[in-house]
RNA sequence: GCCGAUGUGGCGAAAUGGCAGACGCAACGGACUUAAAAUCCGUUGGGCUUAAACGGCCCGUGCCGGUUCGAGUCCGGCCAUCGGCACCA
């Protein structure tokens, strides 16, 4: 027949009411602390979903999976008494916005709107339970004043290393400030993204492309605005320390912090050729301390193993140290690696390249001439651009020396059973003269206390993470609220934030490296001898604290009221975001950077905790039903919308959870929301049937009558283990449980009101239109939202009589039942009595008998 | 190469060191129906035994070892897949 489908239960006419009820009894919001409705008497739980970009694609069934397992965290923490602050907003700024403007030929204005219209409504027919009252958008002035007033607090603001934390400028007592700022301006090799007509940040550039849009990115000197958050190292490594988050996602960013210990030491130049001064010889063995090249190493201890040195070809002392006959040789070279972009640099790592500078250095600890060379497998932006080559133990030197045919020493013993040429782990000194002997780490301490006694090293720690490139020569992003006079920048007077963009026609990238904003002749014209910085904040600057504006939306004298503050991120309570889902994808980008801000923030007394999110949970992808990733190119994208129209909000909902663990990745499946579907309609039929006119009316069934003990047992199992899977967000066996609970009831000709009651309370955070529905046709007392979490009697799980499983040598040879209360010697003499056990011993004389209480007895056999 | 995660039926998955496979999907059988859909009931890890049913037995959580009365779970060593970083000195 080709009629419509028939829909197993009215979904499509509850959902939609049910949504409107709660729109116009504002049913979900929050009240800040002195408002009205504000009870004081309850704690307050922060869920928090990442706020999504408002693409033109719509959601899809990704965005949905971590949104329903915090909606089901707000309204489980409602249910139990909680202050619920559970907001929703809109990252509008940046690329992906930006981007699809352009490809429409419309204004960022007209699409951000338009993209933010469809996903408000796509998320409110999934019925999620957001206080929509405090919703924010990135691109209103009134959000993007407060972030462009965080900026100037950053330029304000210097790390002091005494303290080890930001303080105001003013407590600076250097000469020039403009030195030590945590935002500055500096001339450095950027990512230069020509296709996007932009600088990234080295945390969007992925396999030597953009992270958006997959275009090549080149490098390029540029000057730039940085932020300082290499100053916040060492706190940002240690404080993840006392977060609850994935160890994963930890682990992502220490290794994004990269921090490594070791020591910096100085290796004079001999015989340096200075074309200044043609008299000096290439056999002079005197030291010159003018050029002196300093190397950073994680292993000191293998320092009489060093037999080369390598720069970086870009390293300026290149040009001081050069020979006569070596110029043009280095001349080539150089030029050769400028011409390689990053990504052909590391696909063409396979082999070794690199020249000899002519020149010699002298190695600190045996006064050895070693040969200094250029290679581009030393990066001028990790370290001083600089390594001693240690080949005997390190198996890119080992690579190189081999090549150019460098002499090889081993200084490192390696264990007995390993080849000592190549060893690179800890082993015992040899060769080393003042180390002979030592294992490598007492080798380590005893050089680097020679250098520093010598004046010819220290200890040292490097980082990987570099200092955060702020801006981008785009239009759709913060202007920053700076102005230049006399090419010094300072500081635009708060009183004129929000510092709005120009309404520009043609907002597209110049492509030249100038900001579209420098189209803007008159507003870039600040005042007779004063212009404005043109630049654009990236993307994530409206990110980084969007957390905290959810706490006081509508604020116009602060970024967030301190009360606000105070009483959501923090006070008394623990945590400041008490739990925050979203995806992997922000683990090095979002995450550090808004913990960077926090920092800095919190050092500056405006946040109550140094860090925004104390737990933290990764969703895992949900791939296509082909198990390939979802996307327009294998055809397997599933639109929410669409199934919502088959299957109802709430058994897309349910289905999103049932699917398996929440952090696991894992493939969709039509026929299991199918299964779902079917699974809520049993619960409607529960307590609903369909009369002769084909109208659905309240089971005679439904009574209220005591639940049979059987009954009683499941409803208490239910309840128990629904509670403890939704707080340790387990919420496919929640929903297993459920089910288990639908099917025991579904053959009763008699189902208590009572136990209706606790399913419907229960449920209702997965699946809250049908069981407001349900609640309301049930005739019961009040709203669905305004019930008690329903608590449990471990009493009515316990049974007079258990089964005991018996085993013989632990294998499972039957099960007996005995009373709750039996005796260990009871168990044991009734297992000795089951013939199968008899017959398992086989005549075999017993060794011994473990007997667990109330679980199973295990006989041992000789 | 380094770091991290994962490995259980035909599929998604469950299992405080104590009955492996709950729950759901798919499949098969049955009830209801003129028929189908929907719904309800039942079977369903593999193998052997048995005329069949009942029953009985053996094997089984990536591989190899270990600890334990007992291991999917704990320990050691491998293998595979996925993710991140990657010439980071």
């Amino acid at each position: 027949m080709s009629s419509e489908r028939r829909k197993p239960y009215p979904f499509d006419r509850l959902e939609p009411k049910w949504q409107t009820i709660w729109d116009e009894t504002r049913a979900f919001h929050a009240p800040n602390p002195g408002e009205e409705k504000f009870d004081p008497a309850q704690p307050k739980f922060y869920v928090l979903d990442m706020f999504p970009y408002p693409s033109g694609a719509g959601l899809h069934v990704g965005h949905p999976e971590g949104y329903t397992a915090t909606d089901i965290i707000a309204r489980y923490k409602r249910l139990l008494g909680f202050n619920v602050l559970h907001p929703m907003g809109w990252d509008a700024f940046g690329l992906p916005a930006e981007q699809y403007a352009i490809k429409t030929g419309q204004h960022p204005v007209v699409t951000t709107r338009e993209n933010v219209a469809k996903f408000k409504t796509q998320l409110k027919r999934i019925g999620f339970s957001y206080d929509w009252e405090r919703e924010i958008n990135t691109t209103d002035p009134g959000y993007y004043k407060w972030t462009q007033w965080i900026f100037l607090q950053i330029y304000n603001s210097w790390f002091n290393p005494e303290t080890k934390r930001a303080e105001p400028i003013s407590t600076y007592r250097g000469d020039d400030p403009d030195e030590v700022r945590l935002a500055y301006v500096a001339q450095v090799r950027v990512n230069w993204c020509p296709e996007l007509g932009t600088v990234l940040a080295n945390e969007e550039v992925i396999d030597g492309k953009s992270e958006v849009g997959g275009f090549p990115v080149v490098r390029r000197p540029m000057r730039q605005w940085m932020l300082r958050i290499t100053a916040f190292a060492d706190r940002l490594l240690d404080e993840l320390e006392g977060l609850d988050w994935p160890d994963s996602i930890k682990a992502l960013q220490r290794n994004w912090i990269g921090r490594s210990e070791g020591a910096a030491i100085e290796f004079p130049v001999a015989a340096v050729y200075d074309r200044r001064n043609e008299d000096t010889t290439n056999d002079s063995e005197v030291r010159d301390r003018r050029y002196s090249i300093r190397v950073f190493t994680t292993r000191p201890d293998t320092l009489y193993g060093a037999t080369y040195m390598v720069l970086a070809p870009e390293n300026p002392i290149v040009d001081q140290i050069t020979t006569e006959n070596q110029l043009e040789a280095v001349a080539n070279y150089r030029t050769q690696v400028a011409s390689k972009s990053d990504l052909e640099r590391t696909d063409l790592a396979k082999e070794k390249t690199g020249v000899f500078t002519g020149a010699f250095a002298i190695n600190p600890v045996n006064d050895e001439r070693i040969p200094i060379w250029i290679a581009d497998y030393v990066l001028m932006g990790y370290g001083t651009g600089a390594i001693m080559g240690v080949p005997a133990h390190d198996a890119r030197d080992l690579e190189f020396a081999r090549k150019f045919d460098l002499p090889i020493r081993l200084v490192v013993q390696a264990p007995a059973d390993q080849e000592s040429l190549g060893f690179v782990g800890l082993g015992v000194a040899i060769n080393s003269l003042l180390l002979d002997g030592l294992p490598s780490p007492e080798a380590k301490q005893k050089i680097t206390d020679w250098l520093e006694e010598h004046g010819v090293g220290a200890r040292s720690i490097n980082y990987k993470l570099r200092d955060w490139l702020f801006s981008r020569q785009r239009y759709w992003g913060e202007p920053f609220p700076v102005i230049w006079r006399d090419g010094k920048h300072e500081a635009l007077p708060e009183s004129e934030l929000p510092l709005e963009p120009p309404a520009l026609e043609d907002f597209k990238p110049t492509g030249t490296g100038e900001p579209p904003l420098a189209k803007a002749k008159d507003w870039i014209r600040y005042s007779e001898h004063a212009t404005r910085e043109t630049n654009t904040m990236p993307q994530w600057a409206g990110s980084c604290w969007y957390y905290l504006r959810f706490c006081d939306p509508e604020n116009d004298k602060r970024f967030v009221g301190q009360e606000p503050e105070r009483y959501w991120m923090g006070g008394d309570q623990p945590g400041g975001v008490d739990l925050y889902i979203g995806g992997v994808e922000h683990a090095v980008l979002h995450l550090l950077y808004a913990r960077f801000w926090h920092k800095v923030l919190f050092d500056l007394g405006h946040v109550s905790k140094p860090e925004p999110f104390q737990r933290l949970v990764n969703q895992g992808m949900i791939l296509g039903e082909d198990g390939r990733k979802m996307s327009k190119r294998w055809g397997n994208v599933i639109d929410p919308l669409d199934v919502i129209e088959i299957y109802g909000a709430d058994a897309f909902r349910c289905y999103e959870m049932f699917m398996g663990p929440l952090e696991q990745m894992k493939p969709w499946s039509m026929k299991g929301v199918e299964g779902v579907s079917r699974f809520l309609a049993r619960v409607w039929r529960l307590i609903m049937r369909e009369n002769q006119a084909g109208e659905w009316v309240r089971s005679a069934a439904v009574q209220d009558v005591e639940p049979t003990k059987a009954q009683q047992k499941i409803i208490h199992a239910t309840v128990k283990k629904v509670t403890a899977d939704i707080e340790s967000l387990s919420f496919n066996t929640a929903i297993s449980q459920m089910m288990i609970f639908v099917n025991a009831f579904t053959t009763a000709d008699k189902i208590p009101v009572s136990a209706m009651r606790a399913l419907l309370v229960l449920l209702n955070p997965f699946a809250p239109h049908i069981t407001s529905e349900l609640w309301e046709r049930l005739n019961l007392d009040g709203a669905i939202t305004a019930q008690r979490w329903p608590e449990y009697d471990e009493h009515f799980l316990v049974e007079d009589e258990i089964e005991i499983v018996v085993q013989v040598n632990g294998k499972l040879r039957d099960k007996i039942t005995v009373a709750l209360n039996a005796t260990e010697a009871e168990l044991e003499t009734a297992a000795f009595a089951n013939q199968k056990v008899h017959n398992a011993m086989a005549g075999k004389a017993v060794r011994k008998v473990v007997v667990v209480p109330k679980k199973l007895v295990n006989i041992v056999t000789a």
